[in-house]
DNA sequence: CAGTGAGCGAGCTTCCGCTTGACTT
């Protein structure tokens, strides 16, 4: 009796691609991700001893891991085909542990490869190696960082602001980036400015000039008088076109989507949140009922940091380019694109898995969010084997007595991968002048305008900074932001993201006793540490050895440090006689009684205006169902007085 | 776009990173 090879992958759909390139008897089993980690309820390291895990089977996959054990039990060969990096590594190591029983005869493969196509595969399975344990071995030492710092700082939040909360080595330097920018925002002071702008007219062609020089000095105009000078100067007048400069620049198309810019488009085009953009790719990634073709997998894996692309989708695109828009949009050679952050590339970039189904062709089947995403996806991937867009950039100097004009014009030479990609690209005729020429202002324009402060994070700007940091991975982009809110650490509004009271205490905290861990550079430098661990040139408990007893330090001189936070309210409590102070709970400030729990007088927190309807009451800061806030009167039921704004 | 909604602290909460579930109204 033949024994069966059993192979462990992570995604059930990749277990069913790879059914159909395996031939003979396989049987596929998907593990979901982790099965084993630390418990929940505790720390599970013991750190005294050297910092030795405690590992268990997660909640909720007891079946998972029962299945793999007993259909481990029957095979001779296990091939552990868990996704190519630190995570798919551990996991493989800890499928090993749990059914391996003494059993010299079960033999162990790992199998590794970058794409699910049938060659890579077919490659992968006739060379398979043994588990690399220094990649798992980084991978324990990340996790017990990360169990240590936030098993440890979110109770020193408990004990010193309000139960409930969480801090840790990705949502904490999240916060602190959404907090800085507030800062700034509130001590940033508008400059007003003036901008001075000269309309000529040639052939029928109006086109605006604006004041750069001045005495061949740069200039900004800050007084308004001066602007008013210059305007009452200049109208009317014959200028001299100093300089004519056209250039040519080539642009080139952009990389292949991956997780992180795949989010920023999503918010860019659509506004999509994070998490939005991700449900609507995993549902293209699992299978759509495509009309004749059944259930479709529309687009490659969607969490990836790669830009790895298989050698047979970039032949079929070519091809595509060739055959619907000829040779002369595809480009001469590939493109290298770079990846900017810390990248484990265990996937392929996000692209359709057949460039032939074409957005339009498939449209019936699609709601109207999956066409739209799966249209960008398509594009940007084609976009990718396409030629530079050629555009003619113009620069035309006008002058008159000291002062220098400047007219900027755009035009496009050759679309190439813009006739696909919905890049903007602001095209402005400029008029075929020659330097010397004469012309005649025929009006002038004065705007005030002033200088703007950093704009807030949204859904895209906070994951872009994210990834340039290298702070949190693909798979947990959505849920950082998720988690943020949830703690009542940030709001939502129009997009942007606002810190409440209580994400500025926290983080103003935090940054006073932990500046190490809330210092954007953390997770570099850990990173930096688990590649030398992956190297072998340095042991896994080193990193730990080497973060914890300043950790340890820290947490102790907080913990004295601290008080629980409160601040005095400058009223007394009405029933007892004692001072009122400024709590915070997980909804924000309020005022409480100082002889909690003797005297359990509460009020909410109010915003000192008066309520405009009854005059009697004040307004307060209030949140509906969803989240949003807006202000209501104090007396509420009485009086009923809602304003979205305050007067 | 209009309209939004309480009683907060204590009840044992929390990390980061992999991956998809489905106790029915």
């Amino acid at each position: 009796m033949s024994k069966k090879s059993l192979v462990i992958v992570e995604s059930p759909t990749k277990a069913k691609t790879i059914k159909g390139f395996l031939a003979g008897s396989f049987k596929i089993i998907s593990s979901m991700g982790h099965i084993i980690d630390l418990p929940k309820n505790k720390l599970g390291v013991d750190i005294e001893r050297g910092f030795i895990p405690t590992y268990k089977v997660i909640k909720g996959r007891e079946k998972i891991a029962q299945k793999i054990k007993k259909e481990a039990k029957d095979a001779s060969k296990v091939f552990l085909a868990t996704d190519p990096d630190r995570e798919g590594e551990a996991i493989a190591w800890h499928i090993k542990n749990l059914v391996d029983v003494k059993d010299s005869k079960k033999e162990f493969l790992r199998v590794v490869f970058h794409e699910i196509t049938k060659s890579a595969i077919k490659e992968a399975f006739s060379h398979p190696s043994s588990l690399d344990l220094r990649k798992v071995e980084a991978q324990q030492a990340r996790r017990i960082l990360d169990r240590i710092v936030g098993y440890f700082l979110s109770p020193f939040l408990w004990r010193k602001v309000c139960r409930g909360l969480s801090a840790g080595r990705v949502q904490s330097v999240a916060l602190k980036f959404i907090v800085d920018r507030e800062k700034e925002i509130q001590e940033f002071i508008p400059q007003k400015y003036y901008l001075l702008e000269a309309i000529f007219e040639r052939e029928g062609l109006r086109f605006k000039a604006r004041l750069v020089k001045e005495k061949n000095k740069k200039i900004t105009l800050e007084d308004k008088e001066k602007a008013e000078e210059i305007k009452d100067l200049i109208l009317g007048k014959e200028f001299l076109v100093s300089k004519v400069k056209k250039t040519v620049s080539l642009r080139k198309p952009q990389p292949p989507f991956i997780t992180s810019s795949l989010q920023q488009e999503g918010f860019r085009q659509f506004k999509y949140s994070s998490s939005k953009t991700m449900l609507i790719a995993q549902r293209l990634y699992e299978g759509i009922e495509v009309k004749e073709e059944g259930l479709t997998g529309l687009i490659t894996y969607m969490r990836t940091d790669s830009f790895h692309v298989s050698p047979l989708a970039k032949k079929q695109a070519k091809t595509f380019i060739e055959e619907n828009y000829s040779k002369d949009y595809l480009a001469e050679k590939e493109y290298q694109f770079k990846s900017k952050g810390i990248i484990q590339a265990a996937h392929e970039a996000i692209r359709p898995t057949n460039i032939e189904r074409v957005p339009e062709k498939i449209e019936e089947s699609l709601s109207k969010e999956e066409f739209s995403l799966y249209s960008l996806i398509w594009k940007r991937f084609l976009a990718c084997f396409m030629k530079e867009a050629q555009i003619e950039n113009t620069q035309i100097n006008l002058n008159f007595e000291d002062y220098t004009f400047l007219a900027t014009g755009n035009r496009i030479l050759f679309d190439g991968f813009l006739k696909i990609y919905p890049e903007k690209v602001k095209e402005e005729p400029l008029p075929d002048l020659k330097e010397g020429e004469l012309l005649k202002c025929v009006e002038v324009k004065l705007q005030e305008k002033e200088t703007q402060p950093p704009p807030r994070f949204n859904d895209a700007s906070l994951v872009r900074t994210l990834e340039e940091k290298g702070i949190g991975r693909p798979s947990t982009y959505a849920s950082i932001i998720y988690t943020l809110a949830r703690r009542n650490y940030v709001r939502r509004q129009k997009g942007s993201f606002i810190p409440t009271d209580l994400g500025i205490k926290v983080t103003e905290l935090l940054n006073e006793f932990f500046p190490n861990i809330l210092d954007e550079k953390f997770t570099a430098k850990m990173e930096e540490a688990l590649d030398y661990v992956e190297k072998g040139e340095i042991l896994w408990v080193k990193v730990l050895e080497g973060f914890y007893p300043q950790f340890k330090e820290n947490i102790e001189s907080a913990e004295k440090k601290v008080k629980k936070t409160v601040e005095l309210a400058g009223r007394i409590c009405d029933k007892c006689g004692k001072e009122m102070v400024i709590r915070y709970s997980k909804k924000g400030k309020f005022i409480s009684c100082s002889d909690y729990p003797r005297c359990k007088n509460a009020y909410p927190l109010t915003t000192g205006v008066k309520c405009p309807q009854c005059k009697e009451g004040e307004l307060v800061e209030r949140r509906n169902r969803r989240g949003q806030l807006f202000y209501g009167c104090s007396r509420f039921p009485k009086c009923r007085y809602t304003t979205s704004k305050l007067p």
